[in-house]
DNA sequence: GGTTTTAGTTGATACAGTCAACCATTAAAG
DNA sequence: CTTTAATGGTTGACTGTATCAACTAAAACC
């Protein structure tokens, strides 16, 4: 019945992702100099994408806008991220990673890479393509906002 | 490369997770009556495993048992969950869902089970075992505790 | 019998997420 | 042009989740 094997691969997702969770939060504790596991997931996409604004992370990550400025002040505090008013809006903040943004940026992506690297291993490259393929699929199935 | 592969995999897997968590946080909140996901998490252990322990469960979800001794606390005051001393070690509590929490259990079932239908639509039940295979696979690499 | 483990409880604390009210600025409507 | 929306961001209050450490009681070990 393919009732029952649905619930088994959410099962399976959740389980996988709830280690990936643990492994990072680790990292984070442990190389991470005091930063806040939600901290280093913005600091990821502003490192990614320079000059984003607050609303963008909300956007990306879903959380309440109010807990992305909590986050994005901590990164401030912290001297990993600086803000600066955009010129033709003032509303907005263009946030960039700092020089020692980028580093633990780079620290961080290392354990996140080293992660998947090890939870793929033994795979070959086609199968990894097959993989990512069906699980498109099923991020398409579920994106119908 | 596969390294970047690994990566795409790894990103897929937490949108996926993502989206079940939203789902279900929703499904909590408007059909759950007040109880709270980590409820609902493991009144779906117990009622699945009869007998269980609140060593079970911290065995099985990863968490905390200070906190599942707080989850259960509050599933036996709304009286969704009930327990009683084992009798050959009376150290332990195993806890059993009662009427009410079986009832509950089923309508949280129908939303994940709503959700896992959704996400593997299109997917044969052929696809589905290759997929869950891969999965496991995964799993047993990121298990070395 | 005395020590060590184990199951569970409780307190303190920290992080994460949500809601609502608010300010400043810009965009839209009249 | 002026009044009114809407937008980006900030702050306060509150809830939920997780973790650590100290503790009780019972069992297991020796």
């Amino acid at each position: 019945m393919s009732a029952a094997d649905s619930s088994e691969v959410l099962e399976r997702l959740h389980s996988l992702v709830a280690r990936f969770h643990r492994r990072m939060h680790e990292a984070v504790r442990d190389d991470g100099d005091g930063i806040a596991v939600m901290e280093a997931r913005a600091l990821n996409h502003l490192a990614r994408f320079e000059g984003s604004t607050q609303r963008d992370l909300v956007a990306h990550t879903g959380r309440d806008k109010a807990q992305i400025a909590r986050i994005v002040k901590a990164l401030i505090d912290r001297g990993l991220v600086d803000s600066q008013p955009d010129e033709t809006d003032r509303r907005v903040l263009r946030l960039h990673a700092t020089t020692a943004g980028r580093a633990m940026h780079r620290r961080m992506q290392q354990h996140r890479q080293g992660f998947a690297m090890a939870m793929t291993h033994g795979f070959s490259n086609h199968e990894l393509e097959v993989l990512q393929a069906q699980l498109d699929r099923l991020l398409v199935n579920v994106s119908g906002d």
